[in-house]
DNA sequence: ACTTTTTTTTAGACTTGACTAAAAATTAAA
DNA sequence: TTTAATTTTTAGTCAAGTCTAAAAAAAAGT
């Protein structure tokens, strides 16, 4: 059995290897848990013993297979959770990641399986982030972040880097959610600032902007 | 905010204070919560100083209001996530307990307005138990145990007292759920057994099962 | 290569919520 | 009303998970 602290460290380090592809230092787990390192360091060699995960002093860690396994599973339940807020509760896509956070350490394997059903076994969540399957596999897809796209470039909206409350509520104003079709009609060398078309709508936006949306172009 | 402990313990209280009409004493805190009486001794001195409960040693406690309502909140929790579990993932009346065990803990009060709503506001979990408004007000219906009935009394199975996955599964066998009607053919009064009616089975029963169902006799 | 800075680990302390063992208060029995 | 049994509280310990401060290792700078 696993600790809330303990699903939460190896959830993170999870994220942290996709983001890195490789050892995640002890800092980084620090900065992303908004603990200390020390903390981190003691939880990392716990969490070695237990072997879900292989740490050598000083350099970083990575999750063991089992240790992935855990990690991928909480994050599936997450994102379960995610699709039920938003499908059954009606809640706004920006609402529900606290909740979730909650959630996704309700410990009952036939609670996934009976959610899962019940949400017709989605593949992604609310963000367009996939959700694992029952053994930790993720189905990954080709998409792209808006910002590398040329102008005239088209393609679909189908998932958001940053989940902040402000940069949901932005994407909401701009009538842009999973599943919208873009294009590029403007792209500035200088700053990466874009001008594009949603709709019949066509706006500006920032680099900032465009580097937290992920497109599909098929 | 209170801590999933504390929460669990104002809980317990709360159904304790209803079954000896009064003060709890620390040793049924400890039975109750199959913890030791010391542990109860420390957690009720810090529940009453958080004006949870008045306390005065070696005299047992009661919940204050704020504590009652706050106990009447998590048991809202509990039974709406029941019900959930239930009428909608489709689980048996004798699975949801230890899940809702842990649901109940979830914080949001958002989250409980829209679950509240989209189960349609039920007033009774599966197991016939009243479910607390938001205010923490329970509606009390006039119910008594079968074993209190008489030969030729009829009525409807309105609640269990006991929960355990035995008694339940045993009430499956025999046809007997919340809704169920039934009659009292005869009753013997050397050790209190009975024969009832339900549809058209007629079997016996003992004391102890007859202790242990809620009807309503209107 | 040596010094400085940064990262990481260790050592020691704190809080929560549990425990055991012993003391104190209450209740029951004689 | 003493004594005995029971209940309750206190005192001290422990594990989990966090923290600060200091030591040690690694990386960067000169
Ligand atoms: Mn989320
Ligand atoms: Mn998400
Ligand atoms: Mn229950
Ligand atoms: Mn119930």
């Amino acid at each position: 059995m696993f600790t809330l602290a303990e699903e939460n460290y190896l959830k993170n380090i999870y994220h942290l290897e996709h983001e890195f592809q490789g050892e995640v230092s002890t800092n980084a787990i620090a900065e992303r848990m908004e603990t200390k390192p020390s903390s981190v360091t003691d939880m990392v060699q716990k969490l070695a013993e237990k072997e879900m995960l292989s740490y050598k002093k000083y350099k970083g860690t990575l999750l063991t297979p089992s240790g992935r396994k855990k990690a991928a599973n909480v994050i599936r339940k997450h994102r379960l959770w995610e699709v039920f807020l938003v499908e059954k509760l009606k809640f706004q896509w920006d609402e529900v990641h606290d909740i979730a956070e909650q959630l996704e350490h309700i410990q009952s394997d036939k609670l996934i399986t009976r959610l899962d059903k019940f949400l017709d076994s989605p593949d992604f969540d609310p963000h367009g982030d996939p959700i694992p399957d029952k053994h930790g596999n993720v189905k990954s897809t080709e998409k792209r972040l808006l910002s590398e796209m040329e102008k005239n470039g088209r393609g679909v909206c189908v998932g958001v880097k940053e989940t902040t409350k402000e940069f949901l509520q932005y994407l909401d104003k701009r009538k842009i959610s999973i599943g919208t079709k873009l294009k590029v009609l403007g792209k500035e060398f200088f700053d990466g600032s874009m001008v594009i078309q949603v709709g019949n709508d066509q706006f500006f936006i920032s680099k900032k902007i465009a580097e937290n949306l992920y497109i599909q172009t098929n």
